[in-house]
DNA sequence: AATGAATGAGTCTTCATTCAT
DNA sequence: GATGAATGAAGACTCATTCAT
């Protein structure tokens, strides 16, 4: 990620800003070059037009949390244990980046993801779940229901969290990632 | 819901067609007032601009899923069961009325929804959850948070059953709203 | 010819105006809009963009040379004097029309003839070769050979005439014909 | 024209096939540089900018042209003989070089020849029509004329064997030749 | 001399909205 | 009420040209 050109990047954070305030169709290319500091035509040099900027702007994003998250698979911890981990730190990445939660919010029903966007890699989460269900720690369901449970669930408590204004106690955290836990796995009893 | 004219009914209609397949920055009026078989001013006289068609398209589905779900708080059941009553009739309203849950994924995480449309009413269902929340049965939430929860839920599972075509047992059904009851509820012991 | 909606043809001759004086690249559709005298988005509901306005000039060009030109079929006259009389008069309507004698000269050689513009009909003046081909009035060449010799003669000479500016005498223009169609006509002997 | 630069040259060669495929409109610098292994930059130091470009191009072309006819006029042949010397050279020219033939094409009704490019000078080809009306041995035409209707000619001829696939057996190209020099010469009877 | 990233004026095109009929 | 031709502001995108390296 870091290797990403500085002008792409500040283009990708404009972009970001600008589609947290104002939308995918409220954001004019003129204005996310002026807030990136290039003109307009520089953003045509790192992408093909506004559809692939979105669609890069989102593998982008993914990359992100990924990168987050990506550490606590190579950890000695428990399946139980990275579970949590994974729900914690996704969880914080969005409180900390609000933009992205947005952005992703609006990206996942938008004609972007659904005709646009080229369909991107499996993450690392959905190995996990895949090894998870193979390995019996968690139900027999298919890795993508489990994917959009727990990045639902993640979500959604982040936009309770944050627009709703709601204090969150780390009890509380807690007992969501429980409840959610509860659901998915399989007891072994 | 019966006395809106039958062309404004068409254009609703029409409208939601066109966001389903391309989404809001997609449909343009003049495509919107082609499929419903008017001209494009007729539009204007039924609504002031494109804005005030989506709020009021809105407003439209909202009130649609509150005339289902509305029956049940008359009902004599008690709150665990109206609980369960309303998610299961939301959830099959969305089921049968796709275009309905896409319009609402588009819609909320909108620049129409944050700035565009006003805030409306707070129906049967919030009422609901602010009583259950004064008499105890549910824990001291704020009743916008668990309407976002079980909204949340019904549509989750819905687009699940849908669009990743997972089919869902009664059984599972049951499950899920029982997972949530558990999350949400105050239990008494 | 005649039933052409208004603005179209003054969109057709706006056009037609400005690629004589500045090319199919010095064009933008913003001056014939205003050259039209209409506005920039009215050109749009008569045709689908720049190319197949410019398509559709080509074929409202043909259309009204060959409208000149038809009648000549119908008249009791010889072979010949048919061939005679095609030729003068499409000389003289490019000598009152340097604008389509202009245009067909850019238009021919260029991508939207070799690319864009779909191939169109064959006229009558096709249809008349052919005939005099199977007839045995003219040598036995493709119709489209006998199609681009007599057109590149008459524009040849309404060019030297108008842009040489060089003076033709009837005797002379005479000539040209006879030369052409004793290149090209079978001689019975 | 040896001691042109191999980059000038390479440049010109990328143009001329750029504008054979798409034209003069379809044919950006960046393309031209990238076709003729140079970085868009280097253009500028051979040209001041495109239409010194597209003006020297068809320098260029002419001086290739005029290499090949020049040869003609100091050879020991009789006037008519060299006006058949010179049409044969410059028609096989144009059939070895489609790129030229179409460059020029596009090229004298372009809005360059017109308005940007300046007037160059006259060639051999003109001086020996000057000649030979002075001499009496063609008609009293301005030589400008001669010269229009000779290159019509030998382009039509060229277009017509070309594009239009017809082969021209060695009688019919002499055939051509002797129309032609029968409709500018002067017969002396 | 050569590079090629960056520029930004200029184009084509879309589309919400109006209004004469 | 209904129409749909017309509008024109706004947006996506292109490309000739420059300039720091």
């Amino acid at each position: 990620m870091e290797d990403i050109a500085a002008k792409k990047k500040a283009i990708f954070e404009a972009t970001l800003e600008l589609i947290k305030e104002h939308g995918f169709h409220g954001t004019p290319m003129s204005l996310v070059a002026k807030n990136a500091g290039v003109a307009a035509g520089t953003i045509y040099h790192y992408f093909q037009g506004k559809d692939q900027l979105i669609c890069e702007l989102n593998f982008y994003n993914k990359s992100r949390i990924y990168e987050v998250i990506g550490d606590v698979f190579k950890e000695d911890l428990s399946y139980k244990e990275k579970f949590f981990q994974v729900w914690r730190r996704a969880y914080e990445f969005y409180i900390n980046n609000t933009n992205v939660l947005i952005f992703f919010e609006q990206f996942i029903n938008s004609p972007y993801n659904t005709n646009k966007c080229p369909n991107q890699f499996h993450g690392d989460l959905f190995n996990f779940f895949k090894q998870g269900v193979d390995s019996g720690e968690v139900k027999k369901v298919r890795p993508e229901v489990l994917l959009i449970l727990t990045m639902g669930s993640i979500t959604s408590t982040a936009k309770i969290r944050k627009f709703a204004n709601v204090p969150l106690e780390e009890k509380e955290l807690v007992q969501i990632v429980e409840i959610l836990w509860e659901g998915i796995s399989l007891k072994k009893n």
